[in-house]
DNA sequence: AGTATCAATGTGAACGCTCACATCGATACT
DNA sequence: AGTATCGATGTGAGCGTTCACATTGATACT
């Protein structure tokens, strides 16, 4: 479309003026004549120059773009995420550089290299998939970053954390209470940090009840609808014992019920499901999904500030930021149809 | 966290060689004597030397980066379409930077500026709320562009479009054929291309079926849940008579499910709900909704390869996809409660 | 009147690369 | 033996900015 970009020094000549005072006009220092400062933003906004982003970042060694990474930006979960973080951004004038990277934990590393690369002036990790020495290692390279629902245990990063240890014993209480004893857990990713905290708040949960728990009782999976299905399925077939479930998340839960669904297993009477995260799905598939609330909006944003933070040294102590979930009570673990055991 | 950052000198002088040798080895061109490559690449992997993606990119005017112009991420279908395009993005070594305009024109243009400033190699703009003069200026300087769902009249610019005429014929017939004739239309922003060719395809779809669709059936929102509750309300107030809803997109369909379940109507019953996209919500949703389903991941994918296309000039083409979408009926518009007029 | 001060402007270098071209030694050809 | 050819390497310039410093002319002070 275009020809030529138009450059400062094109526009200092237009305006018989050096290139130097063209920048000072650009970036509005004092010390300009109003006449020149006139004379320069005409030529400006008659040439239509911009200034490239490019050639400053290489001599200002900053870029105002943060790097996000996520498994799947088509998560709700995350794509929620995503907007608060560049919410922030985009208030403070940043931009962001997004970074899918499926779940896959070598596509994460050479994800965060590439970032690594584009100079990027901090990044949002979420749900990482690396363990701790290659997620420290990748990660040491970069003027700031931010953690999200991952802790480093060794080294210390800034961290907005969900307390999913809490949110595992919220759900799994919860079940107990209804009267449950088998309860299945439904992983999601094994190296999700988030399901290995869920899943010691519900081995907590249960031994608190006094109850040993099966080691078939929890199946991995992807956390995807699909693959909850699946999961469920093997789950059942192996464990017919289980009358309640835990799930991930809410689309794992989804498929959970759908297995249930196909199976004509009817939920709750015959057997309870609760997801985690409180998607807008949760609330409007039928039955309703009892599910632990995670205010990932505003995960985002305290992520982005906090991120901002240590970029612009605004403040020292980059710390954790611990977010407690709030158990959602719907249809899907309903009080009725369970015997009371005790 | 890092200190300075290792250049292509250092990396040259550690290795005894020049700086463009060093330069020939990363670029894997031939003409490097193997064991000066060996050399090289040591130095490189000791020091963790990465090259600067801003320096190359000042030189060689490319960034590999595509800009990605969407109202807001967590609406579905926009994280849909961002998960299609990047991975086909990645696939080619480029990166997106994400740029959510939140339904407001303004800055839909300021952020197309800040993309311009940045160099982009190009822009996918997904449902401009520009005007033909201002999206077309704004998008000019862009070495490469592609709008999705929206078209420009006067001057061509590729673009994947969904037929949404059809598809607002496909609904509006499918609730005729269901014995509606007084038909809502919860319209969307009233800037949306594809809200404005659904009225269409709606009212043509009236119109052939002799109706003279009453200007107040129309009603505008912004695309989300809680507007289409409050817009359904109103519509509902003012024109009692209407039986039938149909919907901008699901999550305005949603909204207009929750005001008739806090009105106690009945849908199907009491009236008739269709809503568009097909969201994984739609298909879960109680009742489930009647939709128009949209291949939204493709959409993306499409729309990436296209503006890749126009950037690498592989092709001269750079057309215009258009995308027919497909009736999927559930049980919001189902029959059994609609008394057959005809 | 002489100089200190200051606002307005200009100049050279640098940021970290790649491009185009120059150089060099060695092999191969007549 | 003299030169054309080629692979391996080096050199200078430039991408479009900003930074640090230099220069200029005018105003104000003693």
């Amino acid at each position: 479309m275009s020809k030529r970009r138009v450059t400062i020094s094109d526009v200092a000549e237009l305006a018989g003026v050096s290139y130097q005072t063209v920048s000072r006009v650009i970036n509005d220092s004092p010390n300009v004549s109003s006449e020149t400062r006139r004379r320069v933003q005409e030529v400006i906004s008659d040439t239509g120059y911009r200034p490239s982003h490019i050639a400053r970042s290489l001599v200002s060694a900053r870029t105002a773009t943060l790097g996000l990474v996520i498994p799947d930006i088509s998560n709700p979960f995350f794509s929620a995420l995503a907007r608060g973080a560049d919410q922030i951004a985009s208030e403070n004038e940043y931009s962001i550089l997004l970074a899918n990277t499926g779940e896959d934990a070598s596509r994460e590393q050479s994800l965060l290299n590439l970032l690594n690369e584009r100079y990027v002036d901090g990044v949002i990790v979420c749900g990482s998939r690396l363990d701790d020495t290659s997620l420290f290692e990748t990660l040491s390279p970069f003027e700031a970053a931010v953690l999200v629902n991952r802790r480093l245990e060794e080294e210390f990063v800034p961290a907005v954390v969900v307390d999913d240890v809490a949110g595992g014993r919220l759900i799994t209480d919860h079940l107990l209470q209804m009267g449950h004893r088998a309860i299945g857990f439904v992983a999601g990713p094994r190296a999700s940090y988030s399901g290995q905290q869920r899943l010691l708040g519900y081995r907590s949960s249960l031994a608190a009840a006094g109850i040993e728990p099966m080691p078939l009782w929890v199946q991995h999976c992807l956390p995807t609808t699909d693959a909850g299905e699946q999961a469920t399925r093997q789950l059942l077939k192996s464990c017919p014992e289980i009358t309640a479930l835990f799930c991930y998340n809410d689309l794992v839960a989804l498929g959970a019920l759908r297995y249930c669904a196909s199976t004509d297993r009817m939920v709750p009477s015959d057997i309870s499901i609760a997801g985690y995260d409180d998607i807008m799905l949760a609330n409007v598939v039928s039955p309703a999904l009892t599910t632990c609330h995670v205010p990932r909006f505003e995960v985002g944003r305290l992520a982005a500030s906090m991120l901002l933070d240590c970029i612009e040294k605004r403040v020292e102590n980059c710390s954790e930021i611990l977010i407690q979930p709030e158990l959602i009570v719907r249809e899907s673990t309903a009080a009725d149809a369970v015997i009371d055991y005790r």
